[in-house]
DNA sequence: CAAAAATTTAAACACTTGTTTAAAATAATT
DNA sequence: AATTATTTTAAACAAGTGTTTAAATTTTTG
């Protein structure tokens, strides 16, 4: 699986893993050292304290979690196009790292703000001129007009929800883990439809 | 705030209280004592350990976060009136109890299947003949076709990520609390509109 | 190749964890 | 009022926590 990683990459690798299964609470500096295959002291050599580990693995995990959409946003494309591909790329992502959205909500959450400032990937969305152009195509009437915060509920909810609620929606409906996957297809379909239809009220 | 509650009652709210805010790893049996105020033994004494406590407050939340939801499954009106009471009623719950549903999935997603098994809120739903009555709507062409788990997954997605990301959103949109409550009192109804019409494509 | 720097190790540090014990205080019963 | 049962307390328990230390090892440098 890993091969010529240097021990820094290791650490963050396995720490990754441990910190999204099982939060920042939920684990011990040694558990991730063990899943890493080196000494406890190694941890707090490379980065200084299981805190700092953590933040530096928040940071990548946030990049690697925005950077589809941000390459959609900068895509020269009507908006309906990216609208469509956005949810493509959402459960394309998510499919493979279904536990991130939850790992993000629920860690963050908890931490100061000043944490979640310091991840600046704030700006990089709003560099997009994602927010601009919506504004113009809804003052074109191309978009119905609502905030954008609800546009961004609207559309990260629905792509978000499913892999988050996976155990619960598991064991209301008793399925098992291949069902879910395909419902998954079947529901993406469903959420462009829906969030077309309704964000693009003059289309079709 | 609390008269003259006994002691296991308590302990039992403040047990909420923390778990909700911290989640079973983050907090201690110490924390929950002193939040109750009490010594950390009394803990012990009235339930068995921090996890039958956690047990049992679970069970308790779980149950008070379907009730609202089963009361709308019982009553005697139509299914497109139920969606929008259903929704109206989720929006007043987690205004009130916000950290509900992040506390719920992201607790449970990290129990065995057996701990949620041993809460029998899934018997609860089903016994309010829901999924007969979509069905049979279904076949009369009064909502859309699809699986039980989509319609699940639009319904309470559109209504607790909201709530949940709320941290989320905040910090991308640099918004307040009341702000921030303000647009979800206008996204309840931009939700309404978009379920309503989606899932039941004949009206109007 | 020898000296210096960087890395890795095992051991220990002080502290917190969940839980238990046995004594003290309170309540209930006879 | 005396005895029993229940509740509460402070103290202790072993195990686990994040972190540090100092020695051993490896790598780099001159």
């Amino acid at each position: 699986m890993e091969k010529d990683l240097t021990t820094e990459a290791k650490i963050k690798e396995a720490a990754t893993r441990v910190f999204i299964a099982k939060g920042f609470n939920g684990c011990s500096s040694r558990e991730i050292a063990k899943e890493a295959g080196m000494n406890v002291a190694l941890v707090n050599y490379h980065f200084q304290s299981k805190g700092h580990l953590f933040e530096v693995v928040v940071a990548t995990v946030m990049e690697e979690f925005v950077f589809s959409m941000i390459d959609v946003f900068k895509s020269d494309l009507p908006l309906i196009s990216k609208t469509r591909i956005f949810i493509e790329k959402e459960y394309d992502f998510l499919s493979k790292h279904p536990d991130i959205p939850g790992f993000i909500i629920n860690e963050l959450g908890k931490k100061d703000k000043t944490f979640f400032e310091r991840i600046n990937f704030i700006d990089q969305i709003r560099e997009t001129k994602i927010y601009d152009e919506v504004h113009a195509a809804q003052e074109k009437g191309e978009v119905r007009k609502m905030d954008m915060t609800s546009i961004m509920l609207l559309m990260m909810g629905n792509c978000h929800f499913p892999f988050m609620a996976k155990p619960m929606i598991q064991t209301i409906q008793c399925i098992d883990d291949k069902t879910y996957q395909n419902q998954l297809t079947l529901h993406k379909q469903y959420v462009t439809e829906m969030l077309v239809n309704y964000l693009f009220p003059t289309n079709k």
